[in-house]
DNA sequence: CGCATGCTTGACTGAACTCAAAGTCCGTGG
DNA sequence: CCACGGACTTTGAGTTCAGTCAAGCATGCG
């Protein structure tokens, strides 16, 4: 088996499991229209007026969102943050499913057994709101927009995964590597950040475990990448120099 | 870029395409209990009794079930026969996705951007259920049930993704060819067959472009487990010759 | 300040890809 | 019905790319 594939914060994270929960006074809440809007959903909605309210959940960085084999109790939409989600195989191998972030969907392999089947861990310090699943498959009419909604998301959350899928096969390492980073970049775009700089909230392990290589590999593509002059990279800090370039490797 | 993964069958499925539908005498009908059998539904729904009736739709090996790129509606259950999900990239790779067969969901990856974005074509003589997207997003209080059936097979189908995702992650090329044909044992006991012999209903370049190698590796992976005895190849007919020795060897 | 974690780079090795050739199966048309 | 051709499969030989092992540096936290 592949050592280096063991989870790099396994050790530190183990504490940090037990953390308490937040005190009552801590406990925010987000309407509809928030959720709606960090979703960007562009769908129709048979009610206009919602007075659903959803309990967020703050967790620190190295924090467990969710753990594989837990009783599903709901999705949950991350309103800021960074996560990683990811599989633990038998012998220690880990794979990195997705890298979740602001707008994205978390936890929607839980509904088919009725517990969640990976693990999401907090790469930062995390908002995430809840959707119940009391609300999702509720039998009260008033809840059938956020049940549409959910489905909606879901989907696209599936094109999501089919496309980092895509991002894996097919391509030699640092072609990959070049993929990753353009597509890093166009989420960095759809959350209202800068396409051309952003701090990568994942260890270079981290993308190895995502894109089927080792850390030595990424360590080196990203070198690669930057004598080429196509980017320009200062350990997690991205600066991509020219876009075109990226595209162009990407063949 | 890899000229073998280019569809296999692209040159003599163009002329397929344009069949003409079959006649209205042989156009079939399934009814809900049918399609919940299909899917082996094992969650609640509120209604007890069921009117809604579903489309089939009978394909010959070859034609293509959905284009990519192809406006959303509805989903496919498939009731028989062996098909294969696709991406093709711009530079002519293509990546298999899936082989769905009997029991399995068709064109859950359209819902978002109302357009599909895989191709799917049948591998064998398929026949398939057709829940339309009027019915899954009926405003119909009666076609809740159906809604919420796609609810749980589309979540289904994320974890089987999921499953076959990781099958290609962090192993040898003949560790993944083992999980593979492990995998497509147990799909096969799921339908009801056997699962020590059955037929693949793909080509080693389908095999090969799914698991990301090459369509020789497969053929010699396939080679190196029948000389260990573990299984007997002869062409796409395959027999677990031991099932143990399958499941030791994928570690 | 010290240590653990993360990152980079180098040298070597081995697994998978590429190219090539030959055999097998199957559908089609004569 | 049989012959032909194309697609599919197998196997071999050489090459390349990425994994492995190792060493050293940087960073950040306690």
């Amino acid at each position: 088996m592949n050592v280096q594939s063991i989870s790099s914060s396994a050790r530190w994270q183990l504490p940090i499991r037990q953390l308490p929960d937040l005190p009552e006074s801590d406990v925010h809440w987000s309407d509809f229209q928030e959720v709606l809007e960090l979703l960007q959903f562009d769908g129709h909605l048979g009610q206009t007026h919602h007075t659903r309210v959803f309990q967020r959940r703050r967790l620190k960085a190295g924090q467990i969102a969710l753990n594989m084999g837990q009783p599903f109790d709901g999705l949950y939409v991350v309103r800021f943050g960074a996560l990683k989600t990811s599989m633990t195989h038998v012998d220690g191998a880990e794979h990195a499913l997705a890298f979740p972030m602001k707008g994205d969907l978390i936890g929607f392999d839980g509904i088919c057994k009725n517990r969640y089947l990976s693990e999401v861990v907090a790469l930062t310090d995390c908002d995430l709101i809840k959707i119940p699943s009391e609300v999702l498959f509720s039998p009260s009419r008033a809840d059938d927009d956020v049940e549409r909604l959910a489905f909606w998301a879901i989907s696209r959350e599936i094109v999501q995964e089919q496309t980092t899928y895509a991002l894996t096969h097919s391509a030699k390492a640092d072609v990959r590597v070049a993929r990753f980073l353009r597509i890093q970049s166009e989420r960095f775009v759809a959350m209202g950040y800068s396409p051309n700089q952003f701090k990568l909230p994942m260890t270079r392990r981290d993308i190895g475990n995502h894109l089927n290589v080792t850390l030595e590999t990424i360590s080196r593509a990203f070198s690669a990448l930057d004598k080429l002059g196509i980017i320009s990279v200062e350990r997690r800090e991205i600066k991509i120099l020219s876009l075109d370039g990226l595209r162009n490797f990407e063949r």
